[in-house]
DNA sequence: AGAACCTGTTCTATAACTAATACAAAATCA
DNA sequence: TGATTTTGTATTAGTTATAGAACAGGTTCT
């Protein structure tokens, strides 16, 4: 919740940034030089530079040495886009290469949150497993799981690395009927910073979910966490309802041709238009 | 998406947060003391008290003088959890003061984003509005829409700061159909941490919604970030289908009763335990 | 009661960040 | 071409963050 007084560096980084992506500054147009935007903002010019490199890690700029620095194009780059249903499956579908790496894998006592989602009895043990999926061999979820350890015993350490959890909870018996899924953001601390490959403060999609089976007890806690910048999470609603109860509900997943946003994006630039 | 280098006292924070959530010290437990964490972490005493300065703001610890500190319960202390349909809607409804200050309201020609995703004609103008939602007298998102212009037209200034967007819209003839939404995470900048009240460099989610009218032409484009410790998104979903096309699917939305997430644990826990 | 330990506070020295300035090389424009 | 402006680079001075140590006052335990 609390982040602290930021750098004047990153202060500045983020200021300019918010800019761009608002569309002060259209894209293609020339920024204030270096000298410029130190005067107007009070800041050393080494203190600009720094946020400008940030910016040009980002993809948000380009610099040209005695030219100035332009704002590219940001409409088009973005990460790939997960449904909230099975994002795994479209990642397979349109044949990006996924794997997941098993990190932890224990039996404990489960922290007080998990043993109440889950309703669980006092005492009673959870299979743990701390996973990170990566995505053409660049890192993008960070996913820890808890299962009720008689469910937990089902499948071996072995399975947990190549079969996505949910599966092997089916091939087990286990009916999975609802969920509850929970979507807030966070900041990367140092340990999954490293795990993610993000810096230390970098902002993530911070997701929980808790399946129930068709009895309604618990048979899986998932605390997720996502790189924004390679996964956000997509949904599709229609307008149903009439007078003052008309209100916004999900559309049943579609199977959608396109997963990268930057083709959806082309199929609906295409569409038609109001004439 | 890049952050920089943090400075060690938020590095400390955040990796002491992370171990507090993660439930490494159960709530209750006493955490090492000031120079013990300052030796194993190779830290001065100051850049830990810090540290630790920041978690108690969060409300994550509670310090005694001579005592020590202790870690405190932190499953029961959320925010306000709006479903995907109509959050707004469960705020009046549950009876919490919310209000809307209009901090610009003009015509201009849009970001480049924003006629594509609503389908513009080239130089088609739109009606920029941007607002800050408060509920209880605190900041907890803040809205920018880009409507077109003759759309923006049929209501007024005063309108926009008392009633809803999509109110205003469907009033004025438009029929709102279909919309897509994309849920991620970013980090405050100073212009958006000022009117959230939150620090610079603070995690925020960020929500973008494109609403379609009944012939597919764009209504609404709303960019909106919120304050994760007010306000996440949460979503029941059901599995369905068979075999390989099991997957999940939201459920349409349900009036539920309580839309405090506290109240929600609290109704969960007093259900049905497995015997 | 007394020893041991903990947080709260203050102080000074060092390290890291930032400001200010100067200059080189590339680009732009008259 | 030559004057001007731009980014890239380096140097030095000042400011802020961090380290290290000392002490006061409360808590815990023997």
């Amino acid at each position: 919740m609390v982040a602290f007084e930021p750098s004047k560096t990153q202060r500045i980084y983020l200021l300019l940034k918010e800019q761009i992506l608002k569309g002060v500054v259209p894209a293609g147009q020339r920024l204030p030089s270096e000298p410029q935007l130190a005067a107007s903002h009070r800041l050393s010019r080494v203190t600009i530079r720094r946020a400008l490199e940030g910016l040009e890690r980002d993809g948000l700029i380009r610099r040209q040495p005695g030219a100035g620095t332009f704002v590219l194009d940001n409409s088009t780059r973005k990460g790939v886009v997960g449904d909230l249903s099975n994002m795994l499956a479209h990642l397979i579908a349109m044949g990006r290469a996924t794997r997941a790496k098993l990190l932890a894998f224990n039996y404990i006592t489960p922290p007080a949150v998990v043993a109440e989602e889950l309703r669980l009895e006092p005492e009673e043990r959870v299979q743990l497993s701390v996973r990170v999926r990566y995505i053409d061999d660049t890192p993008f979820s960070h996913l820890t799981t808890y299962v009720p350890e008689r469910i937990g015993v089902t499948y071996s350490e072995a399975d947990l690395s190549s079969t996505p959890l949910l599966t092997l909870l089916e091939r087990s018996g286990v009916v999975a009927d609802k969920a509850n899924q929970n979507i807030s953001a966070t900041l990367a601390g140092p340990e999954i910073a490293e795990m993610l490959q993000v810096e230390v403060g970098s902002p993530l999609i911070a997701m929980t979910r808790v399946v129930y089976d068709d009895e309604g007890v618990g048979v899986e806690y998932l605390s997720a966490l996502y790189r924004p910048d390679l996964h956000t999470f997509q949904m599709e609603m229609t307008r149903t309802g009439t007078g003052p109860d008309r209100r916004w509900s999900p559309v049943s997943s579609v199977t959608r041709s396109g997963t990268e946003i930057s083709a959806v994006n082309r199929r609906k630039s295409s569409g038609r238009r109001r004439p």
